[in-house]
DNA sequence: CCAAAAGTGTTCTATGTACACCCATGC
DNA sequence: GCATGGGTGTACATAGAACACTTTTGG
């Protein structure tokens, strides 16, 4: 089991997907098969075979979500003895963020993976429930200082639904008119000529602009 | 030799060793050892034997330089195929601040390695110049929210001192005034009673409080 | 015409920036 | 007594926070 020093730590590619769902932020879990942590939940997480570590990353998202193209970045290495009760174990972790309109259900099924709002979650294997709090604390970070939440919305949303995105992910509420300010002020998102009817008065519909995703990624701080 | 996705990839302890010499930021390098990448140099690694990653660094840093307290940050993990012609690599990467009065001039001897001023580095193997181009990054980042400038010099050291190793680390001059009143609200560091005589006046010698390392590391972004 | 959400500027506060002179010691 | 670095406060500019009413549609 775990005869120490002799083979190398098992390594794996672990993921933290995000998405929103019914006004709130979810998290893609998978069962545990391991009876050691019977009952308990996983971070999904996959054997790193070769080097190209964003890549496996991706294929293990795609696998579960069915979605190619996600906003994906690398989170921490984490490898301590004693992380798992009998073999070494290092996860490099990375997270991601998907909108929840171009999920694929069935992907879901097949893969036995759910989405769990964090307000409910349920146990989680390992540090698995540490490694999530850290990835929401950057999440949070990030909203701060570049504009990634539009990577959780579709390809068009009103500015209200961007300010409700931020308002759940930093889990506060914010103030319309200095939220439109800064967000258009930032200029990674711009109005387009359609709008959407609801309730009340039509809401102008925007996006992201496309060449903006590279100023996103040119702003981050991590590489 | 490459022939991937058999053999798992070979997984590294990368260190990124910084300190202060002669009014100058420094980095710690090995000669390359490879035919490959004759006549570089190298950021110093060891092979991972067990998962204790952050113990593996500091060993690697206390070989290397005899210093076995420092202040020790995971870095970035590097894995990309085409980072070294001939194997797949995996490098997890910490960075190190040392103050230069603690180092044992003997260590360096015995290991071969170097001390390089940044603006005076010899040809890096694989990515390493990339590395550190970003472990320099997040240094200067790190400066602006946190204090780990005291990190680099001896335990007594005078507020100019401190001033001036900001300067080297972001490249701008700073203004004294506004320097002194926000190093001091930050808490981070104190007056002594003693003082330092030189050329001119006798400097006041303060030392950080060694309450606050917990306090600074509560404070980083990264767990 | 009423309910429901969209849209829009200004004032105040706090934070950061620029800046110049006196002080204590060694030689 | 003079050269050298140490030490101190204030005015101004900029960024962020608080705040309330009008507009457009659907029912």
């Amino acid at each position: 089991m775990s005869d120490s020093a002799v083979s190398p730590p098992h390594l794996e590619i672990c993921v933290v997907v995000f998405t929103l769902q019914e006004s709130r932020l979810k998290v893609l879990l998978i069962p545990s098969k391991d009876p050691i942590f019977a009952d308990m939940w996983m971070l999904p997480a996959a054997p790193v075979l070769d080097c190209a570590l964003e890549k496996a990353a991706a294929r293990q998202i795609e696998q579960l979500t069915g979605v190619g193209e996600v906003y994906l970045e690398q989170l921490y290495t984490y490898g301590d003895p004693g992380r798992h009760p009998t073999c070494r174990l290092i996860s490099i972790v990375y997270f991601a963020l998907i909108p929840a309109d171009s999920l694929l259900p069935a992907a879901e099924q097949k893969s036995g993976s759910h989405w769990f709002a964090l307000e409910e979650l349920p146990r989680l294997a390992m540090d698995h429930a540490d490694i999530l709090a850290y990835a929401l604390r950057r999440l949070r970070y990030k909203l701060e200082y570049t504009a990634v939440g539009f990577e959780l919305l579709p390809e068009f949303f009103t500015l209200s639904e961007l300010q409700h995105t931020y308002e759940l992910i930093l889990g506060e509420k914010l103030d319309k008119r200095n939220f439109r300010r800064r967000i258009l002020e930032a200029g990674i998102i711009e109005a387009t000529p359609h709008r959407r009817s609801g309730e009340g008065r039509p809401a102008l519909l925007y996006r992201y602009r496309p060449d903006a995703v590279a100023e996103v990624k040119a702003r981050r701080l991590f590489p």
